[in-house]
DNA sequence: CACCATTATTGATAATAATGATCATACAAG
DNA sequence: CTTGTATGATCATTATTATCAATAATGGTG
């Protein structure tokens, strides 16, 4: 009279059985012999009293019994993994320091609330900075992950997603837009944007002027909506107060950037690798819909 | 390297300690022995490489883990359970067949719907007929199961709940009210309504002339709707075309009445005992929130 | 300090599952 | 029709493992 339970690990062979359609495929998939197979199949339907599959001549069907079973099984296998990993990731302990942009803060608060989830014991320590900085951090082993903007097809870390970069002014500001054009940028030389703004002006034989510079974005702001000076940003950076210019502004197309994720040069740590792992998840939008 | 997949049965006996707090209880209440239990939650803590619980003084706590993993295993056996009656019921097959009441017959579709898919191999056929006649039927094993009307407190079945009986009268009519009462009943005799109805009157000192009888209330609601009598109903049963009465309207209060059902005299067959425990479950509602 | 209830530990036994080998069947090709 | 190949079923053996009963250990209680 003890209550009827599920062996998970027969149910595991049973969905491995409908994927391969095969017995003796699913045996080796699962490292178990071909009569172990058999006879877990065998067992299942014995605990069961069902006839879970029949066969059509050497081809293996499942009976509306078993689909249905099938079915069962693949959620409480779910189930079992998600609770498995969840019990794993609990026992991750490390501390772990990741460096972005400062412009990028505002994308990865949910990713680290989701992280937390995950792995309430790791200690995780965000720096800003800019890219060129990060890279440095993360090679002299001070950071342990970096998330930096580059251009495209630029050596060194992992590629997670790239964007478009784009022209922006203020949202009711027609700034002029004749040479030398008056550019907002970051602090001189340590920013992608500014190399690829200039990159791409120069090749279009057009004239520019820095007119402000900042360390971020935020001290940018006020400038550009302003109608002092055009920035240059990529799409999911743009605020209420931005307007993006189209082709029609005169001004020369700007190529994609690639967001990219730099590791400390020593094997990473678990804690690392998870949130590594993470950050490509749920960044990979291939620059999200518009 | 194969898939790590938790025992059900120790996450039932962790459940278990959970409830009753002691591992002897819980092992009482498993039928297990007291060293059984201990062993199993050590084996827990060892293939998870956690430690679930500890020790202060003689009371047994769970760590923060071991909650984690209640919380798992308690969804987990739910899911086992549920997969496992639905394996179970789909084996149970054989005839049944209900008798209801023909005003019945709109409240049970839904229940009926959710049999079939829970039990796909039973046939069940549904009878119609009036109250007394339905009783005689279930008696004589005619019938495995009858739902039927009754008035309060009589013998006989089991009650499955109690609804208030209303007067009630077309939608755009004000039929005279004045005796005799005309009123539209279902064919004499055979009616709970009808008695419950006459009994009121009377008791009020009313008089009354039966203006139209039916065999349902399908063949009376034309005559209602027409404003040419008053009918009684109970909350559930009133259409749009028809307006309820309230005490200003002079007729006398009528008692609430009884849905029952009634099992044939043999043992019942197991497809029967399903659909009784349905029905209650389905219509255990107290005469549902006006 | 002794006693009671509860839990952990130990060794013996029984149950059970995986294995490897063998047998049976179906299908395809010669 | 026969042979070859692939697949699944069956069986005895082996190894693992869980369960039990008995006992030791622990901590609270009178």
């Amino acid at each position: 009279m003890r209550a009827p339970t599920f062996d998970l690990t027969l149910l595991r062979t049973l969905v491995a059985i409908a994927d391969t359609g095969s017995v003796t495929a699913a045996a080796k998939r699962l490292a178990y012999t071909q009569s172990t197979v058999s006879m877990q199949l065998q067992r299942l339907e014995t605990q069961l009293d069902v006839s879970l599959h029949e066969r059509a001549g050497r081809r293996l069907r499942f009976t509306p019994e078993g689909d249905r079973l099938l079915a069962h099984a693949r959620r409480l296998l779910a189930l079992n993994d998600d609770a498995w990993s969840d019990m794993q990731a609990r026992q991750i302990t490390g501390d772990l320091t990741l460096g972005i942009p400062e412009d990028y803060a505002s994308l990865l608060p949910s990713v680290f609330a989701y992280f937390h989830q995950l792995y309430p014991a790791v200690g995780l320590t965000v720096k800003c900075g800019t890219s060129a900085h990060l890279v440095e951090q993360v090679k002299a082993a001070e950071l342990d992950l970096a998330l930096v903007t580059r251009q495209r097809n630029s050596p060194g870390g992992d590629v997670i997603r790239r964007e478009p970069l784009i022209w922006a002014v203020g949202i009711n500001q027609q700034p002029s837009l004749s040479d030398p054009i008056p550019l907002a940028l970051y602090s001189p030389g340590a920013d992608v944007f500014r190399e690829v703004a200039e990159q791409a002006l120069q090749g279009a034989g057009r004239d520019w002027r820095v007119a402000y510079t900042s360390q971020s974005m935020a001290g940018l702001a006020p400038i550009v909506t302003a109608g002092l000076a055009v920035v240059v940003v990529t799409r999911s950076m743009l605020t209420p107060s931005l307007r993006p210019l189209d082709d029609s502004s005169g001004l020369p197309a700007l190529p994609m950037i690639e967001l990219a994720l730099h590791r400390a040069p020593h094997r990473p740590s678990e804690p690392a690798r998870r949130l590594g792992e993470l950050i490509r998840e749920q960044l990979a939008a291939p620059s999200e819909a518009l």
